[in-house]
DNA sequence: CCGATACCTCTAGTTTCTAGAGCTATATAT
DNA sequence: ATATATAGCTCTAGAAACTAGAGGTATCGG
């Protein structure tokens, strides 16, 4: 039987975090102690690493609380499972793309930029005026 | 002198978020009709097209304010804006480089799963069990 | 001058947590 | 056995950057 600081230190989710979980309905309400304080089994804790690692993929909560509801029917075709990480894998690409283009962007704002006055400076110039700019954004 | 509603059209920001830039102080009150409409000007579609771009460019609300005031002192030397701008970019390039990381791992989740049942789920598997993932995260 | 559209203020909701107040349980040290 | 330190509890509010809605008023074209 874990704390949730046990629970907490072990998936590296913050206890506060936790907490949220249950009320979101992510994790199910755990047995108490006598005092009232949460207890979790290790199916709770495997459930939780689930749960962390999907955020850390940067799925939404309601993704995951999809994954796992089609993960307590495993007869059922994982056709739903694979689309969510194909969308998801999608919105990554195109967020990826759209960095990216700002990378460059401010790559150049930054190299014109050799610490003259505001006056002329070229991070101001180039915010002023989307012209200056190289693609599209 | 431009209503609210031209200003949103000419800029593409919308219009309540118009009014809470103004709440947020990035915008300064604007002159009101007789009957207490927003009236802008030609400089106020110019601040505003700023602050659009440098939230397009992904800068937060402070930094933005941090760079009109840098503005609005012409004779100091750049170097804040460039140092803004600069810690932007790191950010960006760090951003990225997590992305990255990520879209190679869903693009390995969604590949080894061919529609079979959840049971041998490799989304599922891979979010239940980091070992099987490629790299950190 | 009528009616449609755009505008006004104010409040509350979104998402994913995080922080704090005020209080209680548990564990450790003596 | 008790004192203390740490960790836990609930509940509320805040952060970021908006977005939506309610209920009411201006403005403008025809």
């Amino acid at each position: 039987m874990l704390t949730i600081g046990d629970l907490s230190k072990r998936t590296g989710v913050k206890v506060p975090t936790i907490r949220y979980y249950e009320q979101m309905g992510l994790i199910s309400e755990p047995d108490r102690s006598e005092g009232n304080q949460r207890r979790y089994s290790k199916a709770d804790l495997e459930r939780l690493a689930f749960i962390r690692h999907g955020r850390d993929l940067g799925l939404t909560i309601d993704a995951i609380k999809e994954l796992i509801s089609l993960s307590q029917h495993p007869d059922r075709p994982c056709v739903g499972a694979d689309r969510i990480a194909r969308e998801h894998l999608d919105d990554v690409r195109i967020k990826i793309a759209q960095l990216k283009r700002l990378e460059h962007e401010l790559e150049r704002i930054v190299s014109h930029c050799d610490g003259h006055s505001i006056e002329d400076c070229y991070v101001i110039r180039a915010l002023s005026d989307h012209g200056l700019c190289d693609g599209q954004h």
